[in-house]
RNA sequence: GCCCCCAUCGUCUAGCGGCCCAGGACCCCGCCCUUUCACGGCGGUAGCGCCGGUUCGAAUCCGGUUGGGGGUACCA
């Protein structure tokens, strides 16, 4: 490959971005790095009526957190700007002015209704536009202006098939008697992306194009249009094309904005990994290995093939998601982990970050918790009770009579010990709960814990015990046996 | 309806004619570890949609069939 490798990242900023969203931008990334290419973001708001900046704002921010950063675009300009196409209205005003000088398009005047009328009427198979204005004559446009109507703009389809190589799926070919002459601009003169899309990769000089399978039926058109930009001067090739699979959700429907397990926002507050999630879209359609799923980007963009790339469409699956992400964390030092968990601590309530004696016993927490973890939220629960003023402190699991008989017991062994430390309290505990009580060790500890940390599941309970120390430990356990 | 795409364990996949009576991961089920829950370790169940070809030999190639999905806009 010769020429230097451009891809593109063109989202529309229509609500929440999602998991397909982020999956194509992932391919489309790794491909880039992986040719020493140019990774483009470019904006497709052409839509007027369904834009919105906080889907802007969302879409930025989301790159930024996945670290999938690009070489052009919003916040970072480029030589093939503006890359938001509400900006590019005049370029796109004068291809379409080169276009209709050369006859590849022409102004139709007829309404929908009026289309699927005659194909009606006709018993037409195909659906869509039926070529009915392509060859008017100036009395029918005059009349028709005359009547006050206003033309789209469309592109006249060539005669005979169209075939591309699909980068994913191979050859694939379209009759173009079954593909109609498409609009280009709106009425009101507004362009539309099936203008827009093209104009922008061949300005922008994208080599490839990497998207969703839901774009594959409208290549052909590309491709035509494409023939003719190169006529007008506009392009020199046509970019080679490539359709990701689908992610599809529960059941057998491609995953839409509708279900709530699409929405990329939903991930990162649950305190997922932007290298556990990436590396799970990663998998969706593509492996590293025969035998390994768990990897780092850098891998990945050492290893990323499109040709590898599967065209099955695959489900979404939030248990795997979960798993790949735990195995991403424990690749995490420590004190990595621990600084990312700090906004979700924070966030919940349980300990200001810049508060130090709350830091200095995080630190001390977070080594019996770093690895038992899958997403970062779990230390919230996990930790709250070290941290919780004791005015404050809650028991959200009970205790029945025996559990605060227990308690009672515990709190006179704990009392006598002299060094409050893990190891006496393993060694007090043990004494007067399993060998003088005969308790197993079950029914021994668990008490105590619900005592102390409010729940049944806390990280290990002597650790637990000594961080949380001994002035607070015996309050909780004097406390739990009137409870 | 018409056009296009897809087809290996429940799920994600490896497999690009013999190495496969199909490998890995998740899920699920046992067992181990164990102060709870987890984590971790070990083991197990489970799959090439169907029918024809091609070939000495097919999960792998071809055709058909069935089943899924998507597209059919003055949305992207």
């Amino acid at each position: 490959m010769s020429t230097p490798v451009r891809v593109r990242m063109a989202p529309s900023p229509t609500g929440s971005p999602h998991v397909g969203l982020a999956r194509t931008a992932l391919y489309n990334w790794a491909f880039a790095r992986h040719h020493g290419g140019t990774f483009v973001f470019r904006i497709e708001d052409t839509d007027k009526e369904r834009n919105t900046t906080e889907s802007y704002d969302s879409l930025i921010d989301l790159m930024q957190w996945l670290g999938l950063d690009w070489d052009e675009g919003p916040l970072k300009g480029g030589d093939f700007g503006p890359y938001r196409q509400s900006e590019r209205s005049d370029i796109y005003a004068d291809v379409l002015d080169r276009l209709r000088a050369s006859s590849y398009t022409y102004d139709c005047f007829c309404t929908t209704d009026e289309v699927t009328a005659r194909r009606k009427a006709s018993g037409s198979k195909v659906m869509g536009y039926d070529g009915f204005c392509r060859e008017l004559t100036d009395e029918q446009v005059d009349a028709f202006r005359a009547e006050g109507r206003a033309p789209v703009v469309r592109f006249r389809m060539p005669d005979g098939e169209i075939t591309f190589t699909d980068l994913v799926r191979g050859d694939i070919t379209f009759r173009t008697e079954f593909v109609p002459d498409f609009a280009l601009a709106r009425a009101n003169g507004d362009p539309l992306y099936t203008l827009t899309a093209p104009v922008d990769d061949a300005t922008m000089r994208i080599t490839h194009v990497l998207r969703g399978e839901d774009l594959l039926s409208s290549t052909p058109r590309q491709v035509a249009l494409f023939e003719a930009f190169k006529a007008i001067g506009l392009a020199e090739e046509t970019p080679q094309y490539g359709h990701l699979p689908y992610v599809m959700g529960q059941g057998n429907k491609k995953l839409s904005k509708r279900d709530p397990e699409a929405h990329m926002e939903l991930y990162r507050e649950q305190g997922f990994l932007p290298e556990g999630l990436l590396n799970y879209l990663a998998l969706l359609g593509w492996s590293i290995a025969p035998d390994r799923d768990v990897f780092t980007l850098e891998e990945m963009v050492q290893a990323f093939d499109i040709k590898d790339v599967n065209p099955n469409p695959a489900r979404f699956d939030l248990k795997k998601a979960e798993a790949i992400n735990t195995s991403q964390l424990r690749l995490l030092p420590l004190d990595e982990i621990t600084e990312r968990c700090l906004p979700f601590l924070e966030k919940a309530g349980v300990l200001d970050p810049a508060d130090l004696p709350d830091r200095q016993l995080l630190d001390q927490a977070m080594p019996l918790v770093g690895e038992r973890i899958n997403k970062l939220t779990e230390v919230v629960d996990m930790l709250g009770f070290l941290f919780v003023d004791d005015a404050d402190f809650t028991r959200t699991d009970e205790l029945d009579d025996t559990g605060r008989e227990v308690v009672a017991a515990s709190y006179d062994a704990l009392s006598a010990i002299e060094h409050w430390s893990t190891a006496e309290i393993d060694e007090a505990l043990r004494r007067a709960l399993v060998e003088e009580r005969g308790l197993k060790p079950r029914h021994a500890f668990g008490p105590v814990r619900i005592a102390v940390t409010g729940r049944k599941v806390s990280p290990p309970l002597f650790e637990s015990l000594e961080l949380l120390g001994r002035e607070r430990s015996l309050a909780r356990l004097r406390d739990a046996m009137s409870a």
